[in-house]
DNA sequence: GTTCGTGCAAACGGTTTGCAACAAT
DNA sequence: ATTGTTGCAAACCGTTTGCACGAAC
């Protein structure tokens, strides 16, 4: 897409073939992705893409704030397509993560924290997701 | 200790020195060690320790629950000495983790989250600690 | 023609594993 | 004798890096 490579170019990033695939799977993905997820997909669009280039353009994409690491599993990273701020549901029997609202936790933060300057929070949550449970 | 041996055995753990030594270190430890710093730590006290030991040691202490992994940063696996639950702070600048009692955070989850039978959750939160803090 | 992006393979760092020696029961 | 524990070295897996080629400005 067009838009696509106007979008790349206005965060400082030449487009290429290879930027736009990593880019079109991370982007509009509702998922967690790990690095070498991305890559099996990228290659179907891109054969030719490498790791090592997925790899350097999921971290340019980090630096130009594209995308979000997120370390929630052990192991591996995994890549956030990042549309503000939310919280993280880890499913211990899948292991898939899934996206919670911001709205749907509220904190609040004690005065015995002003120890520290919080830049951010989330809130990690673990269990099992109920089997009838709605979209997401 | 005797009663560090006595502890072990109540935990279906066979007593060894090399696992009094791991033990010792992460059990006793307000800090986030990772694997490396515990063998580090270990071997002043048990100089025989290999790190696979090290290892084996603290992933028999996850299964028995001894300790419990956290995956907040990259790359590694930090050890929790688990005294009930708690939050963490992260020190962007120095890297540090902190623990954050659990009531110095109120967390409210909406009913939309229904879909999800959370087992446990933790707030995750990053900034700089100031400089005159108190203790912790 | 200099800069930037790529593919490949090698290197890297944290962790696990196979195996032979050795306790412990 | 069987079972469990250890040390060592090699394997492993996710990720980064060095380098030479090629494309873009």
């Amino acid at each position: 897409m067009h838009d696509l490579i106007m979008f790349l170019r206005e965060n400082g990033i030449q487009a290429t073939p290879q930027r736009l695939a990593v880019a079109t799977v991370v982007l509009g993905s509702r998922t967690h992705p790990t690095a070498d997820n991305v890559w099996q997909k990228v290659r179907k669009i891109c054969p030719t893409a490498s790791r090592a280039t997925v790899y350097n353009t999921l971290n340019l994409f980090i630096e130009k704030k594209l995308v979000k690491p997120q370390f929630l599993r052990e192991g591996t990273v995994v890549f956030d397509s990042l549309a503000g701020p939310h919280h993280h549901f880890i499913d211990e029997a899948t292991g898939r993560i899934y996206d919670v609202p911001w709205d749907a936790v509220k904190v609040r933060l004690d005065e015995s924290l002003e120890a520290f300057d919080i830049h951010a929070y989330q809130v990690v949550m673990r269990g099992r997701r109920r089997r009838n449970a709605p979209k997401n």
